[in-house]
This record gives C-alpha cells, sequence and structure tokens, in this order.
DNA sequence: TATACGATCACCT
DNA sequence: GGTGATCGTATAC
C-alpha cells in the first residue's frame, strides 16, 4: 500500500454508512498522524459503534453542543476529553444530519514507534496503543483535533491497510456502557484478532460471538 | 452557580 | 479486583 507522498485517504463514501458497517470496515485500516513532521500509524484493530437517540450509550442520544459534531457529516474526527486526563478518537459516520460514530480503541503500532514510545514513556511497546486513551496519548491526539476531516490527507487521517479475514474477526457488547438491556447487549464491538500472532484477550471477560460476521 | 460523574488508565493488593 | 487521579460536560437548582 502507498506510504509515500500522494497518498490517498479513505471517501467519505466510506464513512457515510450504518455506525456497525462502518467500525467493522475500520479494523485493519491504516490510522495514519503527522505530527512535527514525523509520520506516526497502525492498523486499527478494535472499534465501536455508537448511533443516535435510540442508543442510549451514545454521546448523540441526546443532542448538545458537544454532541452536535456526531450529527454532522461523515470522515469528522469527533475528539472528547474524559475522566479528568484522557482523550478518545471517534470517527463520524452516516449521513449529514444523522447522528453516529465509531470509537477507535486500539492500534497495532506500525509506523514511527520511537515516536509512540516518546509520547508513552516507560511503557512496553506491547501496551503503546491497546486502548482508546493509550492511542490517543502515544499519537497527540487532542482537543484541538476535534472537527478534523480525516478524508484530507493533513495531521490526522486513514488510509486502506491490512485485509481482515472473517475468521479473524471477534464482535462482543461494547465496553463500560450503561443503559437498557437492548443498549448494554447491542454486538456492536469489533474486535480483529489475527491468528498469526494474539492480542489482548477480552478485557472484560464479556462472551464474544461471530455472530454478526 | 453547583454538583455528579464518565465510551479510562495505571498502580495497588 | 479494587480504586484514585482529575476535569469537561451535562443537568439540576
Amino acid at each position: 500500500m502507498p506510504t509515500h507522498f500522494g497518498e490517498h485517504p479513505l471517501p467519505r463514501a466510506f464513512y457515510e454508512r450504518a455506525s456497525a458497517a462502518v467500525a467493522r470496515a475500520l479494523l485493519g485500516q491504516r490510522l495514519v498522524r503527522v505530527l512535527n513532521g514525523r509520520r506516526l500509524s497502525g492498523l486499527i484493530c478494535e472499534t465501536e459503534a455508537y448511533g443516535g437517540a435510540t442508543d442510549q450509550a451514545s454521546h448523540a442520544y441526546r443532542r448538545t453542543p458537544r454532541s452536535a459534531i456526531m450529527f454532522g457529516p461523515p470522515g469528522i474526527a469527533y475528539v472528547y476529553f474524559i475522566y479528568g486526563m484522557h482523550h478518545c478518537l471517534n470517527v463520524v459516520t452516516e449521513c449529514d444530519g444523522y447522528p453516529g460514530a465509531v470509537l477507535i480503541r486500539s492500534i497495532t503500532p506500525a509506523e514511527g514507534i520511537e515516536c509512540l514510545r516518546e509520547n508513552r514513556p516507560g511503557v512496553a511497546d506491547r501496551y503503546l496503543a491497546d486502548g482508546p486513551g493509550k492511542l490517543c496519548q502515544a499519537l497527540a491526539v487532542t482537543a484541538p483535533l476535534n472537527g478534523i476531516d480525516l478524508t484530507r490527507n493533513s495531521e490526522l487521517f486513514i488510509t486502506a491497510g491490512a485485509q481482515v479475514d472473517v475468521q479473524e474477526l471477534v464482535v462482543t457488547p461494547r465496553i463500560g456502557v450503561r443503559g437498557d438491556e437492548e443498549t448494554r447487549t447491542r454486538p456492536w464491538r469489533f474486535v480483529w484478532q489475527p491468528t498469526s500472532h494474539p492480542v489482548r484477550p477480552d478485557p472484560r471477560g464479556e462472551t464474544s460471538s461471530n455472530a454478526l460476521v
């Protein structure tokens, strides 16, 4: 795949679909961050889909100034601050006017590992970007990147990465969400677990299934 | 204006 | 497996 000048970010049409479809399709794609002239990247290996008024776990369950971005055009980054110290990176999905987003929960470092190490001092390579807050720290994704267009070749974008085989796909309920039974059990977390190299086990032990594949 | 808490992480036992 | 850190945001008053 192209890793040089002129590579094409995934087009807006990629994101203009149902959140769960985008969450599934993002597995294996390459998240690229250009920081101080250095290029960092990783392959997306864990995502979660979030919806609108019928998804009690979503920020867009109610429209507020913060969640308004989820109602806008797809392909835009939604970065928010949580627990007083972490950032989370999302991609807006669905048509303009209809809310949706995908939370990127973890990546496998691919380029610029030295820089990721600098951003996460004292952390073993295996844990550099294996969580939503961790990957934001590793890639220096913070509030100023909120609203950036991921379909443009700039500081943050996503390009085509690896093919993810169905055999390597795990689908589970989302982590740490509240709400009614339907919201809590909705199978909207997608994990890429290449059989060749083990990925971390399910962090909270919820049952997994390939039912949605 | 005030208050409670979260789409988390790291460090403790 | 338990919990403190730490603050923007939403919501209640």
